[in-house]
DNA sequence: CACCAGGCAAGTA
DNA sequence: TACTTGCATGGT
């Protein structure tokens, strides 16, 4: 799979995810932006940091009812409040509040932890180990399940334990290689690799020895 | 108008 | 265990 992140990594170029600043700033954007745009879940992201808000203790003092009103733009503003709330009790609670604290941990103990905040699932957690955390944990996300399926790569109805694994024991152990190749996924998923709309014809990894097949799942060139 | 976007939890059978 | 539904905005 090494030889296959060159091969994306030469056509898109280097990704410099994740856009944000602090490990915080992730962490938030990270639950901002389930099955959410990142340009609606930015949105939110900036207004709460016009409000200086982007700190754990200003997270837990402001109301809950404003904070959603705050991330309106990212759509599902009420749960999304009620899980940035639970988040950052969880960071004072079991870390003294504050990241920092965190990046003391191994990852497997914190993606336990991560898993148990309602409102965090699997691909939360591991976008927070790796790119708020620098763990090296490989993130699946839509995009790299369509992707992987439509070039035969795993099953369409492959779990994410299954598609996280068929990177782990493909790939060195390195959160600077986990953290680009997820992002060059997405960027083949945005580009070429649309929902419904097959577009394989220029795919990058059209040589690579797999079918690009249509999303219907008939097979294609 | 329909469909999509860097999911997750709770409910039902 | 295996589906289904609610959550909600903004772009194409």
């Amino acid at each position: 799979m090494i030889r296959i992140y060159r091969r994306l990594h030469r056509f898109f170029g280097p990704q410099h995810w994740w856009p944000g600043d602090t490990p915080l700033e992730i962490a938030v954007g990270a639950i901002l932006t389930q099955n959410t745009s990142w340009a609606n879940a930015s949105r939110a992201v900036s207004a709460l940091k016009e409000h200086r808000l982007l700190s754990i203790a200003s997270l837990e003092r402001i109301p809950e009812r404003r904070l959603a009103r705050l991330i309106r733009s990212s759509g599902y503003f009420n749960q999304k409040a009620a899980r940035l709330k639970a988040f950052v009790r969880y960071v004072r609670v079991r870390h003294s509040g504050r990241m920092s604290v965190m990046k003391r941990k191994g990852w497997a103990p914190l993606r336990e932890e991560l898993l148990s905040i309602n409102g965090i699932g699997p691909e939360t957690a591991d976008s927070i180990l790796l790119y708020a955390l620098n763990k090296p944990v490989f993130v699946v996300d839509a995009y790299t399940r369509r992707v992987l399926a439509r070039h035969s790569f795993v099953a369409p109805d492959a779990t994410y334990e299954e598609l996280q694994r068929f990177f782990l024991k493909r790939l060195p152990a390195d959160a600077r290689l986990f953290n680009d190749y997820h992002a060059q996924i997405v960027a083949l998923g945005k580009e070429f690799c649309r929902p419904t709309k097959p577009q394989c014809e220029e795919c990058p990894l059209r040589k690579v020895g797999r079918l690009c097949l249509e999303p219907s799942g008939a097979g294609k060139g």
